[in-house]
DNA sequence: AGTCCGATTCGCT
DNA sequence: GCGAATCGGACTA
């Protein structure tokens, strides 16, 4: 029994800031196939492997919440040390989660997770306001898109906006090396999602960031797929 | 105090 | 593929 939970222990090492302090466009990518835990009220438990994600620059990404240093009261999470949680709300119903990097102004959305357990819990989450549709949602699709991953790991801006998610102390959400990762992963970079106001130029730019053949992407990019498998053979 | 809009999702066509 | 839902907060005056 002790030897059960001290190689759990083992296999699961939580994520210091030390692993985060990292320049956005490499934390957005080594964040790939980490393990994303949330502890509810309940002390349920909640695990997704995150599968994209995408870089927000500061200074002059045009997408960028914090675009020509932009800083306000709802962006200050932006500005925070590596590691802190900064959580928004979007067209009045939604939530988005980012993780903060080492540049001030700088952090990396979560767009989509694989669900790896408390799956029943995220399908009561996700239930449906609407009455006439209740058949159960496919495990892919619960995570598959940055608001459809917080309302599943009941991520909101009142819980868990500015939490530092390497605080040993925080046992709210944290980040774990996965041990069952695939040694074999490819990142497919490609534009990111939703920014069209941001102008071609800054839509365009590689910093969406997936794992190749992954079932619960948010929006596949085929062509950037085929010109990686064109680098590699 | 008033306006404008979004790093989205869902249901229906 | 399209339009509606829905509201906090930045920005303008």
């Amino acid at each position: 029994m002790i030897t059960k939970m001290s190689l759990e222990k083992s296999n699961c090492r939580r994520l210091l800031k030390e692993d985060l302090d990292k320049p956005c466009k490499e934390l957005a990518m080594y964040l790939l196939g980490k393990i994303l835990v949330r502890k509810l009220e309940d002390d349920k438990i909640l695990k997704g492997r995150i599968v994209e994600t995408e870089s927000y620059l500061g200074g002059e990404d045009k997408g960028s919440h914090s675009y020509s240093g932009r800083r306000t009261q709802a962006n200050e999470p932006m500005y925070m040390p590596a590691g802190t949680a900064y959580v928004y709300m979007t067209y009045g119903m939604y939530h988005c989660f980012n993780i903060s990097s080492k540049e001030p102004g700088a952090a990396v959305l979560l767009r989509a997770l694989e669900p790896i357990s408390g799956i029943e819990t995220m399908q009561k989450f996700r239930v449906r306001k609407v009455k006439s549709i209740q058949n159960e949602i496919k495990t892919t699709k619960l995570c598959d898109g940055p608001s459809k991953l917080c309302i599943s790991m009941n991520i909101t801006k009142q819980n868990l906006n500015k939490i530092d998610l390497t605080d040993l102390k925080n046992d709210k959400m944290w980040l774990e090396d996965d041990p069952d990762i695939d040694k074999e992963i490819r990142i497919v970079h490609t534009s990111r999602i939703g920014i069209a106001s941001a102008g071609v130029e800054w839509t365009i730019k590689p910093l969406r960031f997936y794992i190749l053949n992954n079932d619960s992407i948010s929006k596949r990019d085929k062509a950037a797929e085929e010109e990686l498998d064109f680098d590699i053979h």
